[in-house]
DNA sequence: ATCTATTAATAACA
DNA sequence: TTGTTATTAATAGAT
């Protein structure tokens, strides 16, 4: 795509051929995080120079995650939906961020195959630890989220009663008034206030 | 590259996200081709699409042979065991099964997702009830496999001191004899029983 | 799918 | 490796 077309077969001057590895790979990896951003798509792709030097991109998770995805749909064919997109933006310290990723995968990976294998004496006490720790704050996180919700339904709630009880104040005026009007006499039709739902159960 | 620069962000139109999806990755298996025959590298690329369906492209070998070569030459991973998924026998029916256990991956996965989103509202609260059931019989899982190991660990401390004990008895019987033959005189060199190491704070 | 106006990638060069 | 520039290649939007 440049100054000349391009064969497709190997480049044979060496210099050539490693200034375009260079800038194809560059590219290939940007294409690659742009085609999973733009369609949220999980994508790994690992590449070896001709010398052997590795370079990799796992957009998501780890690697070594994306590996076993693929490992174990491969042979079964058990497709799992990937709905929702990570929303972090991971670019503060890559390096660190990445690794710390890595590591807090790797206990919740490992705590997965735990408690799918039945809890058959595959951690070590510090990994248990560290496991249970996780799961604490996860735990504290769900709940939290939870109260949210909850919340917000209790607003909801409310404010439903407060356009409820607005629409029977307005049309209790209305009787009242027809009721002046008509003169059937005071009490014969009233109705009782309020007739909102009583959701005190809510009240905190 | 075409009649309108684009924003790297997900494509919010489905149907646009689909298009551009199964263009770009035509395109991006395209250009990993070339780059593999340009340079000389091999190249193994897995694409999840959001659905969870699988295209891969892997030159020279096989996917698992560069699976293989890629975990070998990455010192980071601690390999995982791929043997000890699910050990349950439980051979009821397989389909019921199948979808029980897919049903229980998605809550994880998504619960993970979650977590790592940091707790964007992607979850309804059945999804999070479920989740924190889950958690909480993981955690039970967790707490238990620490008593065995603890208690694994006692044990072996008993033992130990088990022994201590039986060999301090026959060091001091020994000392004893000698003090038979020698006539030391009654307590001159005798040694205080026990020598052992209280771990009463192990006795339950 | 196919077409085409534009943008993006990059081969050659420095 | 990095940067520049002339070209080619990829592709967004329309059909």
């Amino acid at each position: 795509m440049a100054r000349g077309k391009v064969q497709l077969k190997r480049i044979e001057n060496s210099v050539h051929r490693q200034v375009t590895f260079c800038k194809r790979r560059a590219g290939l990896l940007k294409k690659a995080k742009e085609l999973s951003i733009l369609c949220d798509a999980e994508i790994g792709l690992i590449i070896f120079s001709a010398h052997g030097k590795i370079y990799e991109l796992s957009t998501k998770g780890s690697m070594q995650g994306l590996i076993e995805k693929y490992t174990k749909s491969t042979p079964h064919c058990a497709q799992i939906d990937q709905g929702a997109v990570d929303t972090r933006q991971t670019q503060q310290d890559p390096k660190e961020e990445i690794n710390s990723l890595k590591q807090e995968i790797e206990i919740l990976q490992k705590g997965i195959r735990y408690m799918f294998g039945g809890g058959s004496g595959l951690m070590t006490l510090d990994e248990l630890l560290a496991l249970e720790k996780q799961l604490e704050i996860w735990i504290y996180h769900i709940r939290s989220a939870k109260m949210d919700i909850m919340f917000q339904e209790i607003q909801l709630l409310k404010n439903k009663e407060g356009i409820l009880k607005a629409t029977n104040k307005h049309l209790q005026d209305k009787i009242e008034e027809n009721i002046g009007y008509t003169d059937f006499g005071p009490g014969s039709i009233s109705i009782e206030y309020p007739l909102t739902i009583d959701n005190d159960i809510f009240q905190f």
